[in-house]
Order: structure tokens, then C-alpha cells, then sequence
DNA sequence: AGCGTAACTTAGGAAGAAATAC
DNA sequence: GTATTTCTTCCTAAGTTACGCT
């Protein structure tokens, strides 16, 4: 609690304390005038000690506990969908607390406020059991909207958004939605060719805002770069998007390490995490871009011609339902498919290969875990270990030869073929270790989580497991199984996205 | 045409649970 | 059995896009 380290950002004890006297009677606030005379080590002890007393509870009562919140999922977490029982995905109200906003967030450490039934909008049929409010409260309105998915909502203080209860990912509703989400990028598969050609036309156009168009393109889809939507400043964390970027964001190369027409991308993007590549690009592109930079400051807009808006609608004008974000999915899975084709080697650890090449494309970053220098080196250690046990075996299946040779051992062979038999288990377990060593090593900064569950086509998964006789379990877990369902259900393992 | 907002998907970190090491 | 590591779930922030309004 306190140990974080947002407790030690000016910005946000600001925002804390600003808002913390809001809350204060006017005597509170005569006297606390000065976060930095504040002694939170008493509420910080008491929470670390219930934290603590968690830790040591015994079975029976870790028990009773998750009986009392699997009983709360039972009569509040589903819901009735023409005629369907549902998971709920978050059916509890956010409670209170400090905004934890990402990155240089300028409202992080505001106080989020409590929701009241006064707050909520309740969405269900008219015919329905119109859920109860509290005793002695009602709510904001009760409405019977079918046009939309999510069952209640409020708006939330901070940046006054609505925040939405809605269906879980296993859901008929949801699973639909994924399906067509899929079926569009598989139909970008066949006429992306035809637009490739066009922005690549377009590099040359005359109109100003058509070349900025087909730059933005050519950079989502080699990519994998979000459209980037304007965002209103001092609102939010300053990150940009393909459409966003800015002067900033990118500088040019001519020629760099034996590459030519390399342009260095390195900004902010989704959550502040850091997008930093240098790629080769067409000359057409990057002749384009040394143009749009030409009299601007670093903070002008690269493509001040265009909006995602723009870019959008000229998008749906070349195929029905195609707007930026299919072509990262497009992207995504095409890379999977590719790569498992390439990585002939039927073994987890090369799905895992082909999940952190789309990973990489797409940016997916993670923090390295906390204790993952320490785990390296006990790795390391094991490692180590074995190497000298393979050592030892080595020269006993040696000395053991030597005395099959000399001496007339009653069972001379059966003493060597069981050292040769050591030899080999030990060099099978180094060889494995060291594999894991390699994996964990590449998978250090990258989350291969957020692709395997937005963006590839399951059915390239579902029919891969299939071609080799993989267990699903291997890839999926119980609920990404439960939500790719309709996946598995489906798919033959001669699937083609 | 441009803009604001509602609705929905995508995202990484924290917390909790399970597996594995010691 | 206990400590540590790894996997899974929960949480909610932060994006994208459609749509209605002017």
C-alpha cells in the first residue's frame, strides 16, 4: 500500500491531497494542511497485517471463505439472455479508492468515488426480475434498451466515462462477436493484396492528404501500429497512436547500419508502454515522410492532413466492415499461421515461438517479473549442476567401457548400456533446461497473453493441436477453452485462415 | 464535414491459487 | 510441511469505432 511506488509521485500525493480535503469537515481541514506531516503508518501496519493473517489462515477457514464468494458468483455473477444462463464478466460495482492511472497520467491519485444505486442505470427486458435496489435507495433509472449488450452502467468521476457491466468472454454473445471479428480479417486475407497496391499508388498522389492516408497505412499494416485517436490534452497520459504521432516520434535515417531508408519509430503508446523500433521502409515512404516533417516543430503532428476518422471511412469504402484495428488482427493471425507452418517442430515450445513473433509484432510488452533475475540464476545453477553430473557419467560409462574390455564381467555390455543409458537421460535433461533458459530469456519483457486471447484466430491454434496431435490443453487453459468454444467446436485441422 | 459521446475491445498489473522446489 | 515460483483470475484503465447531432 504505501510501499508503492505511486505513494512517492508528486502528482499524484497532489491529486490525493487535493482531494482528500474535499472529503474533510472544516475542522479536519484547519488541521491537516500538509500531506508530507501525515503518518499513514498505522493504517499501513493494520493492512499489512490482515494481509499477513490471510497468508496463515487454515485450510477450513481458506475454505469457508471460498464458499462464502462462490455463493455471492451464484446469485449475482449470471444473468438470463434469451433464455440463457450467462457468466457475468464484471458483475461487482468498482469500488473506491485512488485512480491509478498509466504512465504520466495527470489525474492519477484522485479519489474515485463510491457508486450509490442513485448512480446505476439498470438495462434488462420488461418482463424480467428488475433487479432491487438496496433497502431505502433506488436507482438511476431502470430502461429496457435490446440494442445494446451491457446489463448496468454508471459514469465514473475521473474522466466521466461510462463503465459498463457486461457479459463474460464464454458467453453466445460474446463468442459471436469474436467469430465475426475474425471472419473480417479473414476477408481482408483476400483483397489486402488489391489495397496494398492502392496505398502504394497512393504514395504518389498530388493530394497532400491522400499520401499522409497511404504513409498511415503502409505503417498500421507493416507494423501492426493502432489508428491513434486525438486525445484531449492534460486529460489523460500523453501516448499516441499511427494517426497521432508526432515530429517527435520518428527520425530518419538515409542509410543506417547498412540499411537504407530507415526510419526510427520511438514513442508512447497504449498503457505509456514504449514503442521503440528502426525499420527499413520503401524510399516512396520515406521521401513522403521527409516531406510531411519539412518546417514543422518536433510537437507538430506527423499527418496533419489526417484523422482516424478519415482514414476509417476511406477503409470501409475498400471492403465492408475493414477499419485499422482489422489489420492488426489480420496481422496477427497471419503471422501465427505462418510461423507454425515454418516451425515444423511439434512441440509447446515452438508455439510458443510463432505466439511471441506475433507478441513482438504487436507490441505486447510486460514488466520483467520482480524475482526474474534471481530465477535466471537458479536456473542457471541447475544448469551448472547437471553439466557436472553429465561430466561424471561420461567418464563412469568410459571407465565402465575399459572394463568390458579388460576384465571377463560376467554381463560386460548391460554394466555399459546402462551408463550409456545416464549419458543420455542427463544430456536430455540439460538440453531441456537449457531450452527453458532460452525461452524464459526471450519471453522476459514480452506478454504473450493479450495476443493469444485478441487477436489470433483460435481456429489456427485449435487446428494446429489437431495436425499434430497436441492436447489443447497445452495451449489453452480452462477459460480460454471455455471462450473459444465456438472455436473448437468448429474446426477441422485442415483449417485455413 | 466535424465533433462528442456511447459502446465495445484490448491491455498490463495485482492478487490469489496452484504447482514445484527445498 | 513450508517456501518459492509459476500460472490463472480479477480488475479496471485505455484504446477503437459507430453513430447521432449540428
Amino acid at each position: 500500500m504505501l510501499d508503492h511506488e505511486y505513494t512517492t509521485k508528486d502528482v499524484f500525493r497532489e491529486n490525493f491531497f487535493k482531494d482528500w480535503r474535499k472529503e474533510m469537515t472544516s475542522e479536519e481541514r484547519s488541521i491537516i494542511k500538509d500531506l508530507n506531516k501525515c503518518d499513514f503508518g498505522e493504517m499501513n501496519a493494520m493492512h499489512k497485517a490482515k494481509v499477513e493473517a490471510r497468508k496463515y489462515m487454515t485450510k477450513e477457514e481458506k475454505q469457508t471463505l471460498k464458499d462464502a464468494n462462490q455463493k455471492i458468483v451464484d446469485e449475482f455473477g449470471y444473468c438470463l439472455l434469451d433464455h440463457h444462463k450467462e457468466r457475468i464478466g464484471n458483475f461487482k460495482i468498482e469500488p473506491p479508492g485512488l485512480f491509478r492511472g498509466r504512465g504520466e497520467h495527470p489525474k492519477r491519485g484522485m479519489l474515485k468515488k463510491r457508486i450509490q444505486p442513485e448512480d446505476v442505470i439498470i438495462n434488462c427486458s420488461k418482463e424480467s426480475n428488475i433487479p432491487v435496489p438496496p433497502a431505502g435507495h433506488h436507482w438511476k433509472e431502470v430502461r429496457h434498451d435490446n440494442t445494446v449488450t451491457w446489463l448496468a452502467s454508471w459514469t465514473e468521476n475521473i474522466q466521466g466515462s461510462i463503465k459498463y457491466i457486461m457479459l463474460n468472454a464464454n458467453s453466445k454473445l460474446k463468442g459471436e462477436k469474436d467469430w465475426e471479428k475474425y471472419e473480417v480479417a479473414r476477408k481482408l486475407k483476400t483483397c489486402v493484396d488489391d489495397i496494398r497496391y492502392q496505398y502504394n499508388q497512393d504514395l504518389k498522389s498530388k493530394q497532400m492528404s491522400t499520401r499522409q492516408r497511404a504513409v498511415a497505412l503502409y505503417f498500421i499494416d507493416k507494423l501492426a501500429l493502432r489508428a491513434g485517436n486525438e486525445k484531449e490534452e492534460g486529460e489523460t497520459a500523453d501516448t499516441v497512436g499511427c494517426c497521432s504521432l508526432r515530429v517527435e516520434h520518428i527520425t530518419l535515417h538515409d542509410k543506417l547500419d547498412g540499411d537504407e531508408y530507415v526510419v526510427e519509430f520511438d514513442f508512447l503508446g497504449k498503457d505509456s508502454i514504449r514503442y521503440y523500433n528502426k525499420v527499413p521502409v520503401i524510399k516512396k515512404a520515406f521521401k513522403n515522410l521527409k516531406l510531411f516533417m519539412e518546417n514543422k516543430e518536433p510537437g507538430d503532428d506527423l499527418f496533419d492532413h489526417l484523422t482516424t476518422q478519415k482514414l476509417n471511412k476511406h477503409l470501409s469504402s475498400l471492403m465492408a466492415g475493414l477499419t485499422a484495428k482489422v489489420f492488426r488482427t489480420y496481422n496477427a493471425s497471419i503471422t501465427l499461421q505462418q510461423q507454425l507452418k515454418e516451425l515444423t517442430n511439434k512441440m509447446i515450445l515452438s508455439y510458443n515461438r510463432a505466439n511471441r513473433a506475433v507478441a513482438i509484432l504487436c507490441n505486447h510488452q510486460r514488466a520483467p517479473p520482480k524475482t526474474f533475475e534471481q530465477s535466471m540464476a537458479n536456473l542457471q545453477a541447475k544448469i551448472d549442476t547437471r553439466k557436472e553430473q553429465l561430466a561424471l557419467a561420461k567418464s563412469e560409462l568410459k571407465q565402465a567401457k575399459k572394463e568390458a574390455k579388460s576384465k571377463d564381467n560376467s554381463d560386460p555390455k548391460a554394466l555399459v548400456e546402462r551408463k550409456k543409458a545416464a549419458v543420455k537421460r542427463c544430456e536430455d535433461q540439460l538440453l531441456k533446461m537449457e531450452l527453458q533458459a532460452t525461452d524464459r530469456e526471450e519471453n522476459k519483457q514480452i506478454a504473450l497473453g493479450t495476443s493469444k486471447l485478441n487477436y489470433l484466430d483460435p481456429r489456427i491454434s485449435v487446428a494446429w493441436c489437431k495436425k499434430f496431435g497436441v492436447p489443447l490443453e497445452k495451449i489453452y487453459n480452462k477459460s480460454q477453452r471455455d471462450k473459444f468454444a465456438w472455436a473448437i467446436d468448429m474446426t477441422e485441422e485442415d483449417f485455413e485462415f
